[in-house]
DNA sequence: CTCCTGAGTTGAAACGTTTTAAACGACTCG
DNA sequence: CGAGTCGTTTAAAACGTTTCAACTCAGGAG
C-alpha cells in the first residue's frame, strides 16, 4: 500500500502530456492556464496521488507560510486559549500556526526558537521565560519578526502584546475596598516574574489611594502560581490571629484562587462570608469553580490576535515601527465576592 | 539591523575559503574534517551568523526532523497533558513536534493533515473529529505514518493508543457499588462518541454484575461534554422525586463533574454525603475542585510517549505491523466519594 | 499578405542544501 | 623511485519546486 517514493510535479507534466512548468501555472496562477488543460492536469493530479513537496516550494519561493507561537506552559489554560486567538488571526490570512511548548524550560525554548529559524517561518511570537534572552535578540537581528505576547521588555527592541497588570491589581484591590473589606491579603509569587510584580503594585497603588494603612495589605508570597501553594497560602491565612486576619485575598492568577478556595471550603469557612477570593485570568475553571470566582478577565483571545496581526505586519511593512499594545483587563464580579 | 537577505553555505564557504562541500561536512560530519579547518569554517559560520535553511536541508535529504500532533481541543487539560508526553518521546529522539489545534472542526483537522503532509513530516498523531475520515486512509496509504490518538477503529487499518474505557467505566461504578449506593446515574453525552458510548457499556456490565436491576442506573444525556452541562444535569438529578433520586453520579468526564459538583454545592446539597460524584480524566482541576473529585485517571502522559514511539517505529521498520495499544484506567478516590 | 497582439505554453535557471565520486597531496612500502 | 594508501578536500549532480523570458499560434488590424 505504501507508495513508491512520492510522485513529482514532473510525473504529473508525464501523465498530462504537458511541461513542467505548465503543471506549476495550475498550482498558483491556474487562470493562467486554459480550462481543458487545467482539468487535465488536475486530473493526472488526483488520479497519481499528487503531494506538493513543501520544502521545495519554499526554498525556492523563499517565503514560508506557516507562523509559531512558542508557549510558555501548555499547560495552562490561559496559554491555550491565546493560541487560539493566534489560530484565528492565521487562519484568515491562509497561514498555519506551529505550537510549540517550552513547559517554562528556556533550553526547549530556545531549541524550538532554533528551529523555527530555520525553517525560516514567517514569524515567531513567544511567551519567554525570560524576555531579556539574547537569542531572542539575535533572532530578530537576523531578520526573523518577532513579537512578545504577555511580557513586556523595558526596551523597544521588540513589539510586543501585553496586558496592563498594574491596573488590573488596582481593579482588584479597588473592587474590595468598594465591599467594605478593611485587611486584604495579596497571594502571588514570586516577584521575579514581571507579572506578579506589577499586579502587587497596582493593588499598593489602589490600597495607599484609599488611604488604608499599609500593614493590612498583608503580602502571602508563593513559589509557583499553581493550585498547591493556594492551598497552602490558605493554611498561612488560617493560622493568623483573627483580628490580624484579612477577610479577603487578592490572587495572582485563578490557580492559586482556587487552591485557596479548596483550602478554605475544606476547612468549613465560608466564601465569601469568611473570605471573599479574587482571581486573575478568568480561566474557563474560575466560573466553574464551587464558589464561582471574581476575577480579573484578560482578552486571551484578543492577546493572541493582535499578536499574530503584529508578527505579519513587521513581516511585510518594510519601514515597521516596534509598539508595545497594551490590553485593559477588567474585573469580572461572581459570587466569590458577593456583597456582604 | 535586519540582516541582507541570509547568509549560505556557499558565502561561509568564501570566507573560511574551503568548498562548500567542506561546510557542508561541517554540519554534518564532523569527524570527517580536520581540526583546524573545522575551526576556521565554525568562525566564519558564527561571525557571518549562519542559519542553516532546513528546507534545503529538507529537501535534499528527503527525511525531516519533525512530527506532529493534531490535537483535537487544545483547550482541554486531557489533550494537553498527552501533548506532553508526545513531546518528551520526541525530545530523546532530536525530533520537534509540531502542534496543532483541529478544535473539533474537521475542516481544520482536514486542513492541518494536508499542510502536515505537504511538508512531509515524519508522522502524524491525530485524535480524530472522525476516525473513519477518507482523509486519513490516503494519508497512510501514500506512505505517512499515521497514529490514533484516543480513538479506535474496528478495522486495523492503523496504529492506535487509546484506554480501556469500558474497564473505565466498570471501575466507576464498581467503586460506587462498593460503597454501597443502590441508585447511580450515568451523566454523559452525547452517545455518538465512542468513549462515552464505551463508558457507560462499561458501567451497565458492572451493574448488570452485581445483579441490580437495570432501571436503577439511570442515563442522563448530555450534549457535549462541558461545565455547563454538568450543571445543567444537576437541575435535572435535583428534579426527581426523593425516592427515585440516585445517591451517587459517575460523569463520563471530569468537565461535567466539576459542573455537577458546583451545581449540589451551590444548592446546600453536601458531597459526598447527599450525592457522591465520580469523574473521568483525572485533570489537574479534578484535584483542586472544591470537593476533590474521585476520578478514573487515563495515563495520559504514556498515551503521548507510545503514540509517538509507534509512529517512529512505523516510520523506521520496513515490516510494520499495526498495532492497537490499550491501556488501563486507575480509580483516584478522593472526598467526593468518600466512604459514609 | 504582413504585422501585431495576447493568450497559452515551454525550457531553463534558480533556490540552498547533501552526497558521491574523484582529485589531491603527503607518506609509507617495496 | 614508482606504486599503493590514507586522510582531506573538492566539484558537480541531485532534490522538487517556482519564475521568467522566450516561444507558438490564432485571430485581427492595417
Amino acid at each position: 500500500m505504501a507508495s513508491s517514493r512520492s510522485v513529482s510535479v514532473k510525473d504529473v507534466a508525464a501523465a498530462a502530456g504537458v511541461s513542467l512548468g505548465t503543471v506549476s501555472n495550475v498550482l498558483n496562477r491556474p487562470d493562467r492556464v486554459s480550462a481543458s488543460t487545467r482539468q487535465r492536469v488536475q486530473a493526472a493530479m488526483a488520479e497519481l496521488g499528487f503531494v506538493r513537496n513543501e520544502s521545495a516550494r519554499q526554498l525556492r519561493a523563499g517565503t514560508s507560510r506557516t507562523l509559531a507561537y512558542v508557549m510558555l506552559d501548555a499547560g495552562n489554560p490561559f496559554f491555550t486559549d491565546v493560541a487560539l486567538g493566534v489560530e484565528s488571526a492565521a487562519e484568515e490570512q491562509g497561514l498555519t500556526v506551529m505550537l510549540c511548548n517550552s513547559a517554562n524550560r528556556e533550553a526547549r525554548e530556545r531549541a524550538h526558537v532554533e528551529l523555527l529559524e530555520q525553517q525560516r517561518v514567517q514569524g515567531v511570537l513567544v511567551t519567554p521565560v525570560d524576555p531579556h534572552a539574547t537569542f531572542l535578540d539575535h533572532l530578530a537581528a537576523r531578520g526573523t519578526p518577532v513579537v512578545i505576547v504577555d511580557r513586556t521588555r523595558d526596551d523597544e527592541a521588540f513589539c510586543s502584546v501585553a496586558v496592563d497588570d498594574v491596573l488590573g491589581g488596582r481593579l482588584a484591590v479597588e473592587h474590595l475596598l468598594d465591599l467594605g473589606h478593611e485587611r486584604v491579603a495579596f497571594v502571588g509569587g514570586p516577584v521575579s516574574i514581571g507579572q506578579v510584580r506589577d499586579r502587587l503594585r497596582g493593588a499598593r497603588e489602589a490600597w495607599a489611594d484609599a488611604g488604608r494603612p499599609e500593614e493590612d495589605l498583608v503580602v502571602l508570597e508563593t513559589d509557583q502560581l499553581v493550585v498547591p501553594e493556594g492551598r497552602e497560602a490558605g493554611a498561612r491565612l488560617a493560622g493568623l490571629a483573627a483580628r490580624r486576619r484579612p477577610t479577603a485575598a487578592f490572587c495572582a492568577n485563578d490557580l492559586l484562587a482556587l487552591g485557596l478556595l479548596q483550602h478554605a471550603i475544606s476547612t468549613g469557612r465560608s466564601v465569601p462570608e469568611d473570605l471573599a477570593i479574587v482571581g486573575y485570568d478568568d480561566i474557563e475553571f474560575a466560573a466553574a469553580a464551587a464558589v464561582p470566582l471574581t476575577s480579573v478577565r484578560q482578552p486571551r483571545h484578543l492577546l493572541g490576535r493582535t499578536a499574530a496581526e503584529l508578527v505579519l505586519s513587521e513581516a511585510s511593512d518594510a519601514d515597521h515601527r516596534h509598539q508595545q499594545v497594551l490590553f485593559t483587563p477588567e474585573l469580572v464580579a461572581r459570587p466569590s465576592t458577593a456583597g456582604r
